[in-house]
DNA sequence: AGCACGCCGACT
DNA sequence: GTCGGCGTGCTC
């Protein structure tokens, strides 16, 4: 019988293919090599996932053999292999595209290399190239509908973040590097030869710390985690402990414990956390034995870090979500800090939550998993309350004199606007800045919408300017002179002089983005430093610049996003305004009340962190919503038990388990029949007729048109795990049969209704 | 997703 | 007459 053997190649593809292997080879092919196959035409490095001595597949079905072996040891540790192949499972995602997660770029595009050599398992060198093209925009403006297709979506993409390398680019647009040059001979973008990003987390040496004493409750946490590590198997548990209560010194102790007992740690913290503060705190206590995990890793420096981890050189790794698939040594504790942060799920791809599949990782691993969070996750807390993971808590902050933010809402209906006239600069907030201003304190303005202003209007017809793609309003940003952008998708244009629709001269902006915050601010207080922070002007590496200069009392005043509401630790800031808490309040989503309590609680613990007392304005025309009570109260339990009782009510998670089927085509009657199609086989399924799962559906998306395509949705729940699999399963089978144009994507355990 | 094969428009 | 547009069908 032939030896044969079960690849998962890069190809978004459910199943795995079978190929022959070579009796040369036969050695090293093993689960987790990496192999080179023949695929149609291409070249593929695929992934072995299973090696079987069996008889050929009848059928029509004709077997290639593996053309080479890449690595004489599997990449991927038996552990991390049969997890991938798992949440594959669980998402319903082709594992080609599951095991491209796991592996850096290095380890999965090496084919041409290879073709070159066409040699068995040769030694294949990497191209360390010293230079690297970069695209940047310049401030030149395209003739209006000058550009189209890829140039237009390339050059809104540079000018929405800033440079890119070209490589980046080519990964997304197949032919980015011709599109870059058409826009360099317009003059609307340059190509730089430049130095690859070093890894700034690399740079520093910090300084080893002493582990400081422990306060009771973080000794008893501490305690308990160590002792399950004791145990050797699975455990898990919720750290919930207030802003400033010490969690990740508890952290600390259980990586220390961990690594006594011979085995790797992983941190997981959300994306806008994995600052170099943060990375020296770890740094100071396991020195060179971390490795940080982060997207703005060179390819050559994340396959160092992926090596010396697999190796066993390294034994803690520290990133955001994708560090999930860090090859850490023998496993032994998996942290995921701020739990609730919805940057653990992945939206687009493979929608995984690295939260939930830490849970899974651990348990098969038997690791210790801990979730941290100061405001956890309903379904976290629904976990907790069936016994699933034990509760630990840290009630107090750490730093004794620290006291809570006093807390006042603002009423924006009853209560009127401030000197500058505008009714979302209430005369309390202005007042207080005034106050803050003259203690030579900071103040944290908090506004959850980007852009000068949110919409366009038209005062003759009233209509809004809308994308041309999307269903949604364009925003008016005031950079390069004025141009409305679309936040969806890469659209930006110049503001039209008259209105889209009716032609009338009539066109006038409405609403409070940050960038006319800043400005209305800057005018108001001329004598306060005030700056900003937001995507906008921050991609990446420069919100740590801003948060340096706040840190460094260059800052008087301090406007953004959710940027701002993040655990930074600004000792000086002693007020934080909330600008508007409605926006993020009244979403179309059932966790919107959870989402909007804990960003909340967030911002509000960006005030009077040390020894000077801080306080909290919030302003809203809804100040009796729960969110907001409880928010002013610091009673996050008290939240989370009311809550509860909302969600059992309406039976939403964690009193249910949904999936999110998407659908969308270029056409609406296409996409509209498709959902229609899959709702009714949902419908037919022995479970949705037999009650045990509810089909809702199909429905508009909340966003009925994204970047040209007509979308609609069909939510499917249950309050068992089992029928809802059967269900989404034959979903699944029938999107084969849909028209061509439709795509249906199935949305595991969605967070994002949208 | 790629990539090839295949069938209809504007250029040397 | 050919280059090339993207429709559809398959990949062990």
């Amino acid at each position: 019988m032939p030896l044969l053997a079960d690849v998962a190649v890069p190809v978004p593809l459910s199943r795995a293919f079978t190929y022959e292997v070579p009796a040369a080879i036969a050695a090293q092919v093993k689960p987790g090599s990496r192999v080179v196959c023949g695929f149609g035409s291409r070249r593929l490095v695929g992934v072995v996932l299973g090696v079987t001595e069996r008889p050929l597949p009848g059928g029509s079905i004709k077997i290639k053999p593996i053309t080479a072996v890449i690595d004489p040891e599997p990449v991927l540790p038996e552990e991390l292999l049969s997890f991938l192949v798992q949440l594959g499972l669980y998402y319903f995602a082709p594992i080609g595209e599951v095991l491209r997660l796991a592996l850096p770029a290095m380890e999965r595009e090496q084919v041409r290399a290879l073709g070159k050599q066409g040699a068995l398992g040769g030694d294949v060198k990497q191209v360390g190239g010293r230079k690297v093209a970069f695209a940047r925009p310049t401030d030149a403006l395209e003739a209006a509908g000058s550009l189209r297709g890829q140039a237009a979506a390339i050059l809104g993409l540079l000018r929405a973040s800033g440079e890119q390398p070209l490589a980046r680019l080519e990964e997304r647009f197949g032919n980015a590097r011709n599109a870059v040059k058409r826009l360099a001979a317009l003059g609307l973008a340059v190509i730089e030869m430049r130095e690859p990003p070093r890894d700034p987390f690399f740079a520093v040496t910090e300084k080893r710390d002493m582990p400081p004493e422990l306060n009771e409750a973080q000794a008893r946490a501490a305690g308990r985690i160590e002792a399950a590590l004791n145990e050797g198997s699975h455990r898990a548990f919720l750290l919930f402990g207030v802003t400033g209560s010490g969690k990740t010194e508890v952290y600390l102790r259980a990586i220390a414990a961990c690594l006594a007992k011979g085995r790797g740690a992983l941190v997981m913290v959300p994306e806008i956390a994995l600052t170099p503060q943060v990375v020296a705190r770890f740094r100071a206590r396991f020195g060179d034995d971390l490795a940080v995990v982060h997207s703005g890793l060179a390819d050559a420096d994340r396959h160092a870090m992926w090596t010396r981890l697999r190796r066993g050189e390294v034994r803690v790794a520290i990133g955001a979500r994708s560090a999930l698939f860090a090859p850490v040594p023998n496993l032994g504790l998996i942290l995921v800090d701020e739990e609730h942060d919805g940057s653990f799920k992945q939206e687009e791809g493979v929608r995984y939550h690295a939260r939930d599949m830490a849970l899974l990782r651990g348990f098969r691993a038997g690791a210790v998993v801990v979730l941290g969070s100061a405001t956890p996750s309903m379904e976290s807390v629904g976990l907790a309350r069936k016994g699933k993971i034990e509760e630990l808590d840290l009630p107090d902050r750490a730093v004794v004199v620290a006291t809570l933010p006093k807390v006042t809402i603002i009423d924006i209906k009853r209560i009127g606007a401030g000197p500058t006239g505008n009714k979302l600069i209430s005369l309390p907030l202005h007042r207080a800045i005034d106050e803050t201003l003259a203690k030579g304190e900071q103040t944290i303005l908090f506004l959850n919408r980007r852009g000068f202003a949110p919409s366009v209007v038209c005062d003759a017809c009233g209509a809004v300017e809308t994308c041309r793609d999307c269903s949604v309003a364009l925003t008016y940003h005031r950079a390069r002179g004025g141009r409305l952008r679309c936040h969806y998708c890469d659209y930006e244009g110049p503001l039209p002089p008259v209105c889209t629709g009716c032609k009338a001269a009539a066109l006038t902006l409405e609403g409070l983005g940050t960038e006319k915050l800043e400005a209305t601010i800057a005018e108001a207080f001329p004598r306060a430093r005030v700056a900003r922070l937001d995507r906008d002007v921050a991609g990446g590496e420069k919100s740590e610049v801003i948060l340096e200069r706040m840190r460094g009392g260059e800052i008087d005043i301090l406007v953004g996003t959710q940027m701002v509401a993040k655990g930074h630790d600004l000792p000086m800031v002693t007020l934080v305004g909330v600008v508007n808490a409605d926006a993020s309040l009244s979403l179309p989503d059932f966790r919107a009340a959870e989402r909007g309590f804990q960003l909340l609680v967030q911002v509000a613990g960006r005030a009077g962190r040390h020894d000077r007392p801080g306080r909290v304005l919030i302003q809203t025309r809804a100040p009796e919503h729960p969110a907001i009570q409880f928010a002013t109260r610091h009673d996050v339990r008290g939240f989370l038990a009311r809550e509860l009782l909302d969600r059992q009510e309406v039976g939403y998670p964690p009193f249910s388990r949904l999936a999110l089927v998407r659908i969308d085509a270029p056409d609406e009657e296409t996409a509209r029949v498709a959902a229609a199609r899959l709702a009714a086989v949902a419908r037919a399924t022995p479970d949705a007729l037999g009650r045990r799962v509810e089909v809702l559906g199909p429905a508009p998306a909340p966003i009925a048109r994204l970047r040209g395509r007509f979308r609609f949705r069909v939510l499917l729940r249950a309050k068992e795990r089992g029928p809802l699999r059967a269900v989404v399963e034959r979903v699944a089978a029938a999107r084969e049969e849909l028209d061509r144009q439709v795509r249906a994507a199935i949305d595991i355990d969605p967070v994002s209704m949208l």
